[in-house]
DNA sequence: TTGAATTGATTAATCGATTAACCATATTTG
DNA sequence: CAAATATGGTTAATCGATTAATCAATTCAA
């Protein structure tokens, strides 16, 4: 069966496209009250519903966003498109969203598949080499919003978290005693966020030896069991993970090896996961403000698109730590 | 800057955009080399990007999907969606997803939502009451897939696992000593996933003495203790959960209250979770198919579409039984 | 009673891409 | 050399909704 079509309507009422579409739009246009009625009847009895991509077609706007996050199997980002899903629809917009997997190149054809999609706007968390996509971006005129990372060198709207405070915050606690050997896994990656995190880690671990060891998220599998025996071999006593996807993967080493923790080795990481909670020492964690993450990178999009106004803005949203047995 | 369309490049090649369209949509049809040559230069100068919007129109097909699950911030559904939009992906399709949260109300407003957006199909996890929403669907002939759960009384596209039987197999090795008392924490629900999978509980544990305890998704934290409560006070040595995100609930509980598992108290769940990996004696759960799910039910979908035939199929999927320790 | 104002509705262009149906030239063919 | 056939393109309708411009019929004012 056909959908129901302006033209449908028009023709039971024996009025033109136009009227009905007068009628049905609520415009302030002269039309009788009668017409009107039978109109409303008609297209209630018929179940009209207005064919969206008609419309976008005539107005240019889709009432779509598209949202690129970095890793959707990662709760964390699993999270966050929800609530901007959440958050995008009480504004009446849709979201379409694809996961680029860390890869320059499939932010880049996700980028491009969702401009052929006439998106409204844009939210990314951008990858490591992804600058000259950001770029076109702005070279097209395209609202967007960068999340959770941005690139110093190009002013856009930002919407993160201040990474350096939370992880110095987070390793002061996990690392007291001085002159102590302590470690970070982080990735290996050359992203604002993550440098911030690893600075943070040096800040409070001065007067530490402190060992890092840097993963890349395409080999974490293969890389992680290294890395930590290379930590078991330093002796380190205390042991930050620069995400939660690293430290799940670490937790399964560490288990393997029946590493007690905090008896043997102490940790925290950062993000969260409802594996943390479930451990037999709960894992200190970085929390960070999820809701407020998504809600602030909408409000910035919205405006952004609903004013002519060009001016950037970058929100540093505060981060929690959440200290439990796994650090003490 | 507006975006390119076919006319740009007509007027700067000095064609009509017939030709355009013909040459860069390469149909067989008789147009010069040269300007051939000329068109497809000037495009990727320009960087044409064809809108699909225009095309969705015309064509009638947006080559999207809309995708209902029952409820997002679930793992289980999570990577369900995952795999779907991979899957998707795949043959040129986008997905465009939402949650119903169990409520058929919601998912109404979904599917009425995403047919505006002309999606060319849906998959749905349906949810309680929602049997006029399908009927609906069949009536106005547009092609879409259950899964997880379906309508009996409907011939319809299902994409299924056996509850019956995964639920008879796991409680089987979880109710080993006949005569002992064991619990089931359910959904309250009338669908026919959760009552396969009470009748697989039931039908294990003819020989013991069994409790069934029928939770209210909307209100798992306030009813869950009492449920837990109610169990112990039988002195249960057994407990079967119907979901994870109840044994994940349920688990918080009997952390409180120091049980034992598996020593006071044997477990199982169905389907995964990190957590459950985590745990310090890791619990035992039914591994239900995902990526096959997912890619069966995009392949039915597709098979409907592109085919004339309405012929229904329903596939049901193998589920595995995964023992570790919470059960032994 | 004639011109002006009001009411109720229609026409037609538009958004961008597609495509069947034409229309010129140019080249063969008998 | 006239008719047939290629060759290389253009025109215009279409998808469905929107909306400025217009028109016809009525009512009102002077």
């Amino acid at each position: 069966m056909k959908k129901v079509s302006l033209k449908d309507i028009a023709q039971k009422v024996g009025v033109s496209t136009a009227t009905v579409s007068y009628v049905l739009s609520n415009k302030k246009c002269r039309v009788g009250e009668s017409t009107k009625q039978k109109i409303r009847e008609i297209a209630k009895e018929l179940n009209y519903q207005p064919n969206q991509i008609a419309k976008s077609l005539k107005s240019g706007k889709t009432f779509t966003f598209g949202l690129i996050v970095a890793d959707i199997s990662n709760p964390f980002f699993a999270n966050i498109a929800r609530v901007i899903e959440d958050e995008a629809a009480k504004h009446d917009y849709t979201v379409i969203f694809g996961s680029s997997d860390e890869s320059a190149q499939k932010s880049w054809k996700l980028i491009q598949f969702l401009q052929n999609r006439q998106v409204d706007g844009f939210i990314i968390v951008p990858t490591e080499n992804s600058e000259e996509q950001i770029a076109y971006l702005q070279k097209q005129n395209i609202p967007f919003v960068l999340l959770d990372r941005y690139f110093p060198q190009f002013t856009t709207n930002n919407v993160v978290i201040n990474n350096y405070e939370a992880a110095f915050m987070m390793v002061s606690k996990l690392v007291q005693k001085p002159k102590s050997n302590v470690g970070m896994i982080a990735y290996k990656n050359s992203l604002i966020h993550m440098k911030e995190r690893i600075r943070g880690f040096e800040e409070a671990t001065k007067k530490h030896h402190r060992f890092i060891e840097k993963i890349s998220f395409a080999a974490i599998d293969q890389e992680i069991g290294n890395a930590i025996e290379n930590m078991l071999e330093n002796n380190v006593e205390a042991l930050f993970f620069a995400t939660n996807t690293l430290a799940i993967a670490g937790l399964k080493v560490l288990q393997q090896k029946q590493i007690k923790i905090p008896n043997q080795l102490k940790m925290a990481s950062f993000d969260e996961s409802e594996a943390f909670d479930f451990f037999y020492s709960p894992i200190s964690f970085i929390e960070q403000p999820i809701k407020n993450l998504g809600e602030t990178a909408i409000s910035l999009l919205m405006s952004e698109i609903n004013s002519t106004q060009t001016e950037k803005t970058t929100k540093v949203l505060p981060a929690k730590c959440i200290e439990r047995a796994s650090s003490k």
